[in-house]
DNA sequence: GTCGGTGATGTCAGTGACTGCCATCAACCT
DNA sequence: AGGTTGATGGCAGTCACTGACATCACCGAC
């Protein structure tokens, strides 16, 4: 463990900056290291040379510090199918936005996106912190849709829809042994979405 | 409020019996006329004639309280995919077991789900529990449908539509002013699903 | 240049969720 | 009668989270 510096320098401000990325960085660490239950707020704090108060006045709780990104996530959601041109039905404004959320994920942040998965999935609170930003996702993605015009509960089930597609192929995106590019397995995934729904 | 008594009577056992369901009960009314947060764990036992430490032997949490049912709902999607003809497709096995599900929330069960649900809507946390009860759900019918020999994506996204839909068809029968069975409304939500998602 | 406001932080005390441990006591079995 | 079991109560402890107040570099007004 390297200890963290927190002295004054010349030409610094009073505190080391960027007290929230430290804090975002620091936690995702011990989580993976010791487990999300076993590590105290206190313990990350202090490694971030910081106070547990200082904690929770950037984040609003313990499982916060991981999703704060989230917000990006959702404005270009929004505004990827509000952009989308007015001829394109429900679903293709949404398949649009899932490509624009795609670019979002580079091959380079592959490997951040599976540390960041692993402490999730092995932990509960976790995944209903993070199945309650999806959701909040499909709500704005339907509120987008209704501004286009698209009544209920078309809305809502085209943002549905789409949120079910994102979920899975981000997942077989952090998952898969070859580097798909996640854009990739996300169409393909819409693709197998309409196949399963589609009448007979 | 009826003071509840708790004393020992002939013929009885030694406590009053189905402490978790007066929890079950007690909890709901306190958490509908405080609010979730405001309402103590405490309070909700003594109201009940019982200690603290015996709501969370019955209950892993507070919210958990509200959720027990959960259980049976899953079994019961569970095995009507599982004993869906052969013949049918994995969308169908999906739209019987919507069907079934919807039978275990008859016309009279909807003042009680109302109030439930009002609660759950009015706190973040419950929403939370929620949505991972859903998922929970969601990643059961995917296994189901696997066991029928139906592959990977197309099982975990005919399963996640099928909760798309049971979420939307839920929520407009709880809101809905007239009062529609739950099955119509769940069919229609799936048809519109379908509408949805088609190619044009 | 000094002075007062501002913002990010620290400190401290408090509440309430949740857990581990041990005691109690009626019912039940032998 | 005696031992076991199961549901409960009591109690101490940890930790997440909050409110109130203090600190102190920075920065702009004067």
């Amino acid at each position: 463990m390297s200890a963290t510096v927190i002295t004054y320098h010349l030409g610094m401000s009073r505190w080391e900056p960027n007290a929230r990325g430290r804090l975002e960085q620091t936690a995702l660490e011990l989580y993976g290291e010791r487990g999300f239950e076993q590590t105290t707020v206190t313990e990350i704090a202090n490694r971030a040379g910081l106070s547990e108060r200082t904690f929770f006045r950037h984040f609003a709780d313990k499982r916060e510090v991981l999703f704060w990104g989230a917000g990006s996530l959702q404005e270009l959601f929004v505004s990827t199918v509000a952009a989308a041109p007015e001829s394109d039905a429900p679903i293709d404004a949404v398949a649009a936005a899932l490509q624009a959320a795609a670019a979002f994920f580079p091959p380079e942040r592959r490997e951040h996106a599976q540390r960041r998965q692993a402490v999730i999935v092995a932990n509960p609170g976790l995944q209903e912190r993070e199945l309650i930003k999806l959701a909040s996702l499909a709500a704005a993605i339907a509120g987008a849709l209704r501004s286009r015009g698209v009544a209920e509960p078309a809305a809502t089930l085209t943002a549905e829809a789409g949120i079910a597609v994102f979920k899975v192929g981000f997942e077989r995106w952090i998952d898969d042994a070859n580097d798909a590019e996640l854009g990739d397995v996300m169409s393909s995934s819409l693709d197998e979405l309409r196949a399963v729904t589609a009448r007979r």
